[in-house]
DNA sequence: GTGAAAGCGCTAACAA
DNA sequence: TTGTTAGCGCTTTCAC
């Protein structure tokens, strides 16, 4: 943005020569200090309100060495509910404290970085990053002046910070073991394609659970999907095989989505199993219901929030970052329960 | 938040200090400025790297009478993609005006309030809102003072100002005549129990269709759904009527999906045509595919962010507040076409 | 090349 | 009850 001229806004300055008082007695009507005779408090009031006057916290801020009360978020647009939830448990906790929360959502991974930056320049009191970009020491600065950091859904590089985490290993160990059980050996994955840590740690419980049970098939592998569209032909890819999966496993809600539309458009979606990593509003009405693993991700951001403002208000800064990990769930909702072959429930010849 | 000591951030004085530099030589080099011999230099920038010092941009901002290269965005927790979409397309205009976008939650109507006024005093350069309170009159001294904002899905009540609306009562119209196209006559209404300014026009479209068509039923009528579950109750409340509806259009799509869970639950998914208000992810997945009325939601957060950003680079304020109005559509995926008595495509006797 | 002084809008501390 | 002084972190103007 070309730096412009700001428009001008009235100052306490301007009340006070419209009102013939000194600056001072206007900051203390303002501010509602004692001490200023009511007959010309209710004139600078009438004034204040005529000039449209707003008092400007920044320089207030900066006069008192207090904080903005407010707490940065940075996050990636991306369509996954996760961040509804997340920003929910975040405003819950900032409530509490009486702090605002500014999310910045960056388009990209390049714009992190300068989002982030921003935020701190800014003066927020504390941060909430949703890290995409693969390295945080551009961070170092922050780390090192003690600036309140949470990192969530996946842990900082380059610096080290306070973290919450889903347990996003035994989330995928749990819905590989559930398609197990149900007779499954030929279980497809199909994940999105910037290499982030959650779903890697999804495939990394993928293969623990096959271990010993199932071969590790590299060919049932697409870890390449770029959005919905992408996990669809990913899906349709895996379908043509010559020797296809019986089950699938999606990494996260898009790509479950995506999966699903092939599926459907397979004419498939009652004979291959479907377990998706995170919960969407409408799984349980699709047909079948996609059974899904859940996390507790508005949990997740009230966890992060009151870490931030433990650190804020003091936490003994010497005690070293933390690290929260959260729970996930099984939800069986139906398509994870199909067998091979096609049967839902129990067995029977096909 | 108890106002609390902010935590020590180095200044250009420790830089300063350090160096045995003057603090102006350092505001220098930090900035890029010449005039400062190259050897002092490099030892400034070790010193700030070292201190992790980074520069006070409110400090500078308050200075230099520049804005704060932000502009704020106001929005109410909703469970609805609507908010995703606009966002997004918020974001990719003012990267191209190279402002950061910092989006404030407000988790009820209340709260709307302090949110503004908090990103106000902190001196934003713009504001888009969406407003969720009733009365806007709060911003007066705002309006008073110039400051750029633009209000979106509703207009502002109490002040005038740019406003960005979707063709609500088009669509309303638009889906009411398509369902009396396919035979309908008795069409039920479902929508949020908020009286806001979009399911208002949508019912106002509703009312327009109908007339001369069919009668209007007040029975037919349940604007006073809370959330998803309140919007399947009161679909099962219309179905369980003695002369029930044949066609149901929900107001948005949280209620759209309340509403697929009502039929789904009553067997009734193919009996009943339904068209919802608000696209959504899965709507083509589901059994029958949803036909809704679209709204462009990122194109109305684009034309919102390029007004604020012509009245920050000084729009005529004399220009008086303008309004833009985007079109809807209709959606057709088989939902909405279901004729009374369960039929699909064509007539024949039930 | 470098620095001293003044001031952005605001407020504590201390007069008057 | 009211005003003056000083200064937050920074940058401009104008000296040296």
């Amino acid at each position: 943005m070309d730096s412009h001229q700001v428009p001008a806004r009235p100052t306490m300055r301007d009340i006070a020569d419209q009102v013939g008082l000194s600056i001072k007695s206007v900051s203390r009507v303002l501010n509602g200090d004692p001490g200023v005779s009511e007959a010309r408090a209710e004139e600078v009031r009438a004034v204040a309100r005529e000039l449209g006057f707003r008092r400007n916290d920044l320089a207030r801020g900066l006069r008192l060495h207090v904080g903005t009360e407010t707490i940065g978020v940075v996050i990636r647009q991306a369509s996954t509910r996760f961040y509804d939830s997340l920003i929910r448990g975040i405003d819950e906790v900032a409530d509490r404290h009486g702090a605002l929360v500014l999310t910045a959502t960056t388009p990209g991974v390049e714009r992190e970085r300068s989002a982030v930056l921003a935020l701190s320049s800014r003066r927020v009191d504390g941060l909430i990053i949703v890290p995409s970009s693969s390295d945080q020491s551009y961070l170092r600065a922050e780390e090192a002046t003690g600036m309140p950091m949470v990192f969530v859904d996946r842990p900082a590089k380059g610096i080290s910070a306070d973290t919450v985490l889903a347990d996003n290993a035994s989330g995928g160990y749990a819905a590989t073991k559930h398609l197990i059980a149900h007779g499954h050996r030929r279980i497809g994955v199909i994940g999105p394609d910037h290499s982030a840590f959650a779903p890697k740690e999804r495939v990394r419980g993928y293969r623990d659970a096959l271990k010993g049970t199932a071969p590790l098939d590299e060919n049932l592998m697409r870890l390449d999907a770029k959005g919905q569209a992408g996990a669809r032909q990913a899906c349709d890819q895996l379908l043509a095989l010559p020797d296809p999966p019986t089950a699938l496993f999606a990494l996260n809600n898009v790509c479950t989505i995506g999966v699903v539309r092939a599926l459907q458009a397979a004419g498939l979606s009652h004979q291959i199993a479907l377990v998706g990593f995170d919960d969407f509003d409408t799984a349980d009405l699709l047909s079948p219901p996609v059974s899904v693993i859940t996390q507790e991700v508005e949990e997740m951001g009230r966890t992060a929030a009151e870490m931030v403002f433990a650190r804020i208000s003091g936490e003994p800064a010497a005690s070293g970052p933390t690290r929260t990990i959260l729970p996930t769930q099984l939800i069986i909702r139906g398509s994870g329960e199909i067998e091979p072959g096609g049967v839902t429930g129990r067995r029977h010849s096909a």
